[in-house]
Formats: structure tokens, sequence, C-alpha cells
DNA sequence: TTGACAAGTTAACACTGTTAAGTATAATAG
DNA sequence: CTATTATACTTAACAGTGTTAACTTGTCAA
């Protein structure tokens, strides 16, 4: 009777008394089962991303295709519906890797100089470096797709630096350091990230000014002749 | 006797004495519909040319096909390549046409000055209009497909005006005025036209820039930055 | 054991560029 | 005047795309 009265999942604790984690072994059971699953499914929804990934830089923006990826991970390409709503939410996150990719390489010229000028002319050939060593990211980012800069990183996804900020905050440094001259950061900005866009776009995607050491030049050019201007 | 040894077109001319062509009627006859056809096919070419500039510039690089072409001109998809042998020849005779009219501004730009900075200044004002003015045009020939810059023009277009030489112009007449400083103008001109195209090319792609008083205002300081390094 | 839910697939739709084959019609040759 | 040939054009099809709906299959809960 006692037996009776005592539910059935506590004669099945009863028959593990080791110490383990809370709940009966069904408990258990079942919660493993489901973060098991979980894994998988997050583990698939990763498999997605770096198979789209490496498509993507392979066969570049107009050739990648939802099916390609499909087949590179062994699943049908119904399949990645299940975890993206639709291809554009999988180029954005192509998007959202090669932001990351790109505020950090910014970040990372910010910080290996003190002086605000040295990290202004840091922080431009990071830029330069990076379009020219990750073409077909630049161009998604910069070029097919300039409206994902503006979209909040997705959920799964930690929200990329904020590159622009670097910039102005740069500039700020600058101008209150007394080594740049005063006026609207965010005209001086605008003015610095699209002049060099302009020299890094055309290097990547132009034949006309392809050449390497052309775009090395004319950067060269580019960097005394924006040091001039902004600085006093 | 005689009427048989003479040819039967000899026949044919003699019953139309009055002053006409070389030839006889049926040869006549022959050459004018021989024209006549070639004007059909000539129209069909430039309906299919117009119609896709229009639907081009309406529905944008990503969302153009040739089967709209073909139901605007009434025909099916395959006439089309009666005419074009693929869809990129067509979009190759949309480009020339950018690229001509984009020659023709900044050759005004040149032509409305007579100093070398002014025209300096004219042509860059030119380039920065057209590019606001036609942003389908201008992201196909500079942005998507940049090779077609290099690609000689189709025998039945005029070439267009070579912008990049009116530009190296301008800067070679500026520095033997002793208004530039000497240097390598190719290199000039590369900076000149990589920055401009910046500015342009993220005013009218990246939502983030769009805005056009910000897109005015970079031009501004881009504008008077130039000058400052350019000229003694 | 049944029923619900999850994961994944198949089939289909509406597109795309492009090619091959077929069909009228007009021009030419005998 | 008839037979043939070339011209202009179309239809049908292929291989590919993104995307949706319906279906199957397996796992878990009651």
């Amino acid at each position: 009777m006692a037996k009776q009265s005592a539910p059935p999942f506590k004669r099945a604790a009863a028959k593990s008394p080791t110490l383990q984690s809370e709940g009966t072994r069904s408990e258990r059971i079942q919660a493993k089962s489901t973060t098991r699953r979980q894994k998988q499914k997050a583990a698939l929804r990763r498999a997605i991303l770096t198979a789209a990934e490496e498509l993507f830089v392979e066969h570049g923006y107009e050739n990648f295709s939802l099916r390609q990826v499909a087949e590179a991970i062994g699943y049908s390409p119904t399949t990645i519906y299940l975890h993206f709503s639709d291809k554009d939410e999988l180029l954005f996150h192509v998007a959202v890797e090669g932001f990351k990719n790109f505020g950090e390489a910014l970040q990372a010229g910010y910080d290996s100089e003190t002086d605000p000028v040295a990290r202004l002319t840091a922080i431009g050939r990071a830029y330069f470096e990076f379009g020219l060593a990750h073409p077909v990211h630049y161009r998604l980012m910069f070029m097919q797709r300039g409206e994902f800069f503006l979209r909040p990183a997705p959920d799964d996804c930690e929200a990329p630096i904020d590159s622009f900020t670097i910039l102005i905050r740069t500039l700020e440094e600058g101008i209150a350091a007394g080594k740049i001259k005063p006026g609207d950061v965010a005209d001086y900005a605008n003015l610095v990230w699209m002049t060099i866009h302009g020299i890094v776009s055309l290097a990547i995607s132009m034949p006309y000014f392809a050449d390497k050491t052309y775009a090395e030049n004319t950067y060269t050019h580019y960097s005394e002749m924006l040091k001039r201007y902004l600085c006093i």
C-alpha cells in the first residue's frame, strides 16, 4: 500500500541512489535527451553557417546557392529553412561574421597605437588591408548588401564592434589632443570612410584599378592628403 | 530572234524607262526589300535595347530579366538571342549607354571652364551628380560589372568618351599651368577617381550614408581636401 | 499503446538563362 | 509558276534558382 501510494518515479529514484543531478532517472534522461537534441540542432545550424561561409567565399555573391549549401552538409535544401527563415538571413549571418572581423581589425589598429593621429593611420591601414584580404566579404558588406550594416545583429551572434564608432572616437581624441582641426567629427568620419571605401572597392572590383601596386600607391597619396587636411 | 537574244531582265528594264536607281525592277524590289527588312531588324534591336534600358532602371540589376524584356516588346524570350548573344551582351549595351552619358557629362564639366583647377572641380561635380542622378547605371558600370569599363564598345555603338582621359588631361593642364603640383598624373587621377567613387557609391548604395545632405557635406569637404593636396 | 511533436524529406511552383528543334512566311532559283 | 532555301520567330525543354506545402519518420509523454 505504501508502495502504491508512492508515485512510481520515486521508485525509480530509489533504484539509483548515487549522487547525481536533480530529479528521477527518467527526468534526467529526458533532460539530457533534450539538451542532446538541442546540441545536435545547434551543431547542424553551425554546420550550415560554416558551409555557407565557405561556399560564399568560394563562389561569390552571385553564384552562391542554398542548394549548394545543402549538398555540402548532406541535407535536403529545405532543411536549411528549419534553421534560417530564408537565403537572406543566411547571407546576413555571413555578413555579420564579416562585420565582426572587420570591427576587430579596426579595433586592433586602434589598439596598436596611442597617439590619435597614429591611430587614425593604423585604422585606415586596417580598413584597406581588410578589404584587399577579404574582397568577397567586403563586397557583400559594403557594396552588394549595404543595408546589412544597419540591421541589428541576430540573437545567436554577438554584436560586432561598431566600426564607425572607433573612427569617431579616434577623431574626437585627436581634436581633444589638439592634433586634429576642430570640426564636425561626423563629417570627418564620413569623409574618411567614404573616400577610403572608394579606393578599396575599386581595387577589388574594377580590373582597371585592380593592380595592387596602383592601389598601394593611391593609398599612400590618400593617407598623406587626409593627414594634411585633418591634422593641425 | 532579237527578242530572244536579249536577256529577260533587259526587257524588264525597258518596261520602266523612268529615271531610277540602277538595275532592273526586280533588282530594285529586291534591294528595297532587303533594306526594309534590315530596317525592321534594326528597329526590333533598338526596341529590345530601349525596353532593356527601361526595365533595367526600373527593376535594378538583380531583378532584371530577359523574359521581362521579351514580354515588354511582345516577342518570345528567345527572339532576343537573335539580336544579342546573351544577357551579358544586352547588359553591356546598357552599360555602354551609361558610359556614353557619363563621359559626356564629364566632358561638359570640362568644357564649362577654362582654368584647369576650375575644370577639375567641374568634372568632380559632374561625376558626383551623375552618380546620384543615375544610381542604377552607376552601380552597373562601377560596382557590379566593373569589367565592362575595359571592354571595347560593340560595333553598333559609338565608343563613349574616355572619361579617364578627360581627368588626366585636366591634371596635365593644371601642372603645365603651374597650378597643380608636379607629380605622376596617373597617380593623381587614380586618387581623384577612387576617392570620389567612394563618396558616390556609398551615397547610392548604403542607407547609412544615403542622406543627401550628408553626401553633399562630405563632397564639400572632399573637394576642399583635394584642392589643398593637389593645388599649389 | 496512443497521440503529439520534432526533424527531415519529397514534390511542386514560379521563376531564371539558354539551347535545340520546329514552323510558318518570304525570297529566290529553275 | 513551282520548288527550294533562307529568314524570323516560336514552342518545348533543360538545368538551375528560392520557396512552400504536404508527407514521412522517429522520439518522447501520458
